[in-house]
DNA sequence: ACCTGAACACCGTTCAAGT
DNA sequence: ACCTGAACACCGTTCAAGT
């Protein structure tokens, strides 16, 4: 499935934006940023450059264009049926950008890249919607909506592509014990004096669930997110708490573990 | 002090490491990433692409040694003296990398790519080290360590990231409500129909103080990983609460405010 | 309207040769 | 040990020319 070899072949199909955008994915998937180069489309669509700049304007382009189209399927994947709380919701949006990621290590640089170039281009605000309408929904103060989102879709996406990146090396499931034995190794080697923390990690992370790990995360933010608002708190300056007082149960709280995610690996 | 023309007369001082990164941070400052190139050094520094490949090896090597130049730097800034809180002293490692990357945009895109390569590369450990030491000092059981570090690094280049970006376009601070308020004009012209939650956080956005703004996401996750971890928890399965029970002053709460960041513009 | 393909400027990298 | 600079393979992009 993965080479077909288009390139000998005389196209009698018109090309298509789209059939440009796809060729660009296949081609980020199988090689990585770098591996997508306007020569290697051109063998791939057996046309010629004039054709690709014709149809997507130039690299930067395509690549916003492959980012918008595996993000955008992604999303699209929203929970059918069921009336989720919104914890849950954000916990499904956050499960499909990570597998995503995890599907196309590519993405993870290329958003952040995106996110830090134009914020406002054309997948951030799409993940931004996503998440904060969820956020809306908890019952979060207007003041703390922005603060709230942007603590989410960072570490989404902070955390979806640290975990690409280990996944990438690994292939196998076999290889994974291995690689994750070479990675906490390589910790451990690291200066004691210089790194006591990351040393004390080191078999946490060996031993840890990606996923489960991934969720944990976002249920410490969304823990922070319904704690946070109190009845007596002014808005205008946002994540300072005036009391130490914690409204219990706030707007639901962080996660009953209902409709949990099916569980991952063993 | 920006142009120092350094090419045409000769050096008698041999090369070192140390200059060739000094001089790659400059060309990375005044014209991003791809405005590093090894012809660019070549000519800046008055020599040929041998001598550059000698000392550093690559581009990627060397965008690395520029990233750990200036990571380091920023993270050797400890708090001098005064023995704060972990809450404030995280605030403060925080502020540090916030400030670091405004001042050099291209440290987003290069940390986040290099998480999402080599997570255990040379910079990032630094960082997870530096946050992570203090996550410990919270009082987090030991099963929630790499979780709430991981939350607040992601979170912390993240939206320090988008910050820069932001920060980049308006030059002067003449500029910057105009900036904002295109930016958020660009928001509202979204669809009201697919972009509710970004239509209706745009005022907020325009308003707000960018590093006040990040400091409350730091504070919200810090809620979160004070609050999460009951008596009564496995740490075997990090994130799940498994009561909504919330014990109120957890590990001393978010934020008085106390050792506040100095207060930023006007 | 859509496609071709030669051509251009530029890039990272190598390496034989110098001191 | 350190530096030079010509050379190579490759890249994104343009554009006159075709249908």
């Amino acid at each position: 499935m993965a080479t077909r070899t288009r390139q000998s072949q005389r196209r009698t199909d018109a090309l298509s934006r789209e059939r440009i955008v796809e060729a660009a994915v296949e081609l980020l998937d199988a090689a990585g940023e770098t591996g997508l180069t306007v020569r290697a489309l051109t063998e791939r669509l057996a046309t010629g450059p004039g054709t690709i700049y014709w149809h997507v304007g130039n690299r930067g382009g395509l690549l916003d264009a492959a980012t918008d189209a595996v993000v955008a399927a992604a999303l699209a994947t929203e929970p059918a049926g069921a009336p989720d709380t919104p914890q849950d919701e954000i916990r499904a949006v956050a499960l499909g950008l990570f597998d995503a990621i995890a599907a196309h290590p590519w993405l993870a640089t290329q958003l952040a890249t995106q996110l830090s170039r134009s914020p406002w281009g054309a997948v951030t605000p799409r993940i931004f919607e996503s998440i904060g309408r969820r956020v809306q929904a908890l019952g979060v103060p207007e003041g703390h909506w922005f603060t709230a989102t942007s603590a989410l879709v960072h570490y989404i996406l902070g955390a979806a592509g640290q975990n690409a990146a280990n996944a990438r090396v690994l292939g196998s499931e076999a290889d994974r014990a291995e690689f994750l034995d070479a990675a906490s190794k390589a910790w451990e080697e690291l200066d004691p004096d210089d790194y006591p923390f990351i040393r004390a990690v080191a078999d946490q992370v060996r031993e840890h669930d990606d996923r489960e790990q991934f969720l944990g995360g976002i249920d410490l933010i969304l823990t922070g997110v319904t704690t946070l608002h109190l009845p007596a708190h002014d808005p205008g300056e946002p994540g300072r708490r005036p009391s130490p007082e914690i409204r219990p149960g706030a707007a639901g709280g962080s996660g009953t573990s209902a409709a949990g995610p099916r569980r991952p690996r063993s």
